[in-house]
DNA sequence: TATGAATGAGGGTTCATTCAT
DNA sequence: TATGAATGAACCCTCATTCAT
């Protein structure tokens, strides 16, 4: 956050450490984990592949620490979304659209995300899918949480929130895939909407 | 499909087909595309490699096979739930139990599905990705025809239909993989009166 | 031993694991364990690195099992040499032509030999140190007991018997390492006559 | 030799290169010199690798410088024991003491000798071995020189002097080993008397 | 036809060494 | 002068695939 305080030295190692995670974001999320090899990556960050290991202990770590920096990021902001003030609707529809921000500008990262949790990831690095996992099912639960403080509050049906939570995000993450697959024809925010439409008349009271 | 009219060599030849198939979405499902060996299969198939590489060109190919042929029966049968006489309703019913019905026993296949279609796969045969999306799009394009009749017949609310079948999948598809991820706690089939609560009222006219 | 049985498939297998352990010993020998690549000894011995994988689990294992090859073979040797009946003088005289025996014709594998008992080996493989000393030691120990057998009947003087087995020891290897750096001009064999005298006339009675 | 007209600079200088050789020397001998990097060593002693660098030219430099600094130091000691007046058995009993005295408290460089000159050795540095040799070779001339002396005064049996060289060397390097391997168990000091016992039995007339 | 030994390209990783600061 | 980030050759090993039997 603060790279003020660092020395010169620092603040390139971090610039390098970045750019080192650029290269490898863009070619995992084209060709998968299995068909990049740190060559490649080093290649394209424009290191030598002995500079890209003084970084990242291993291939593994390489990926682990990408994956958990972009995972993290998404669910601070999405934990944050839902623990604004305000009335649970709002807040459902404010999370509805901040799935869309996170990765705004960075489908590679999303195609990741999304191969990481919704596609049986096959351990890749073994942790990572607990780590990743932990994450995700801190935001269900806090989303059903929310849900639940609307249920008690008569503005939602009284459905088990938890299973609502997973509708929810169900349906979320399909609008989300549909955006990934073929940005041009659908924006995500632009069907934000549709979303909103179809759960909440779904979800609340009366 | 017709076992009858072969010979005694064309059966057995049928039989070995099955059990390398058997053992490769074993493996495939428990380890993933690229930590299972040819070798591995072979062996828990008990052929040797050459006899595996007389029945699949090459790894690729096995895996398509393997893939294709879950695929096409999982969307039979789902068209065909579609496709049957009825109020869109009921159809709409039956297909979210039918969701169910094809994986029931095999959660093995399923793994690999999800980690085809949901998982932003990333082209382990070229082609695959094509024409597995074929099948996926002719589904949910069946399933939004199947929508538009009950927008036009005033059962459903005028929505997209496009987009509400995505919706639809998505929160089918997330039920499942619930169920993928831990079988003894969430139960689809128990599950599917939820699934049908939220989106019908969600999607219903009135 | 019994080659007899084997199906010719078989045979061809221990054919060719021997190619390799002759490539890898000369190699060794000639450069030592790090200095010497498997694409090297692949490559001497005419095959393809894969291989050679097929044969040796890794590089440690191929070289555990060319030393120990040997060394069991060796210790077998010098212990029948020492197991025979007769006088402990006769035994002793023995015991020394029978060092030169073993690597009559093979110095590539007493400077290997050597290496791993004299040269403080650093661990090549975990065990292996172990393994091999466990056979030195079983062999210095029946040195000694026969040693014991002479000083009981008063052929030898009274000494420590196990320090004595150290010392035939110690003069025996100089002689064996002298012929290893030069073998045009130390003839073991022919220096054993000098061996018998000095070490027999320092430890016989009277 | 001498610091003393040395430059506080270049006296700070001999202290740097000390404690890099001391840091080398205990890695080297613990693991091998193929099993520590240039970088193990410069943490070791607490520099950069760069300065590491500016000290020695390369890792076989470094290596080679350690081993004959010691090396030598062990020769001067033991040809100086050999250059004293005196009779001859009183020279034997002295050189074979003095053994002990050269790595009494240092281990490690021992165990390094010994790898390089028992051990066989593969050339680790072109020449190296060609250098030691040589000192080895002196001493054991010069040893031989100082029996043949023996012999001419009929103190010594009619023997071959360099073979009898050779004897005493192999025996008093079977036990410097024997203490290198358990220094508990067996104490170079304590069997000294042994050796003479043995050896000198063996070879004084009469 | 079924077999499994043989192949070798290619990938992950290490580490001696250099050089700009 | 001391530093340590960067380099890249070289190594160990795997595994999809072929082909003689």
């Amino acid at each position: 956050m603060q790279d003020k305080k660092l020395t010169r030295r620092e603040r390139e190692k971090l610039r390098h450490r970045r750019q080192m995670l650029v290269a490898a974001i863009e070619l995992f999320s084209e060709k998968g984990y299995h068909n990049v090899s740190m060559h490649e990556i080093a290649k394209r960050a424009e290191f030598a592949i002995g500079t890209l290991y003084k970084f990242f202990k291993n291939k593994e770590d390489l990926y682990k620490a990408l994956i958990m920096e972009k995972a993290a990021e998404y669910h601070r902001t999405l934990i944050r979304a839902l623990s604004r003030e305000g009335d649970v609707l709002t807040i459902l529809k404010n999370y509805i659209s901040a799935k869309a921000g996170v990765f705004a500008d960075d489908v590679a990262t999303l195609r990741l995300y999304f191969a990481e949790t919704q596609g049986a990831s096959f351990n890749i690095k073994a942790g990572l899918d607990q780590d990743i996992r932990k994450l995700y099912d801190e935001l269900v639960e806090q989303l059903a949480s929310t849900l639940e403080k609307g249920i008690r509050k008569n503005v939602l049906r009284d459905l088990n929130p938890y299973y609502t939570a997973v509708a929810l995000e169900g349906i979320t993450n399909a609008f989300l895939f549909c955006w990934l697959e073929d940005p041009e024809r659908h924006s995500y925010e632009a069907n934000a909407p549709v979303i909103r439409d179809i759960f909440l008349k779904g979800v609340v009271a009366e």
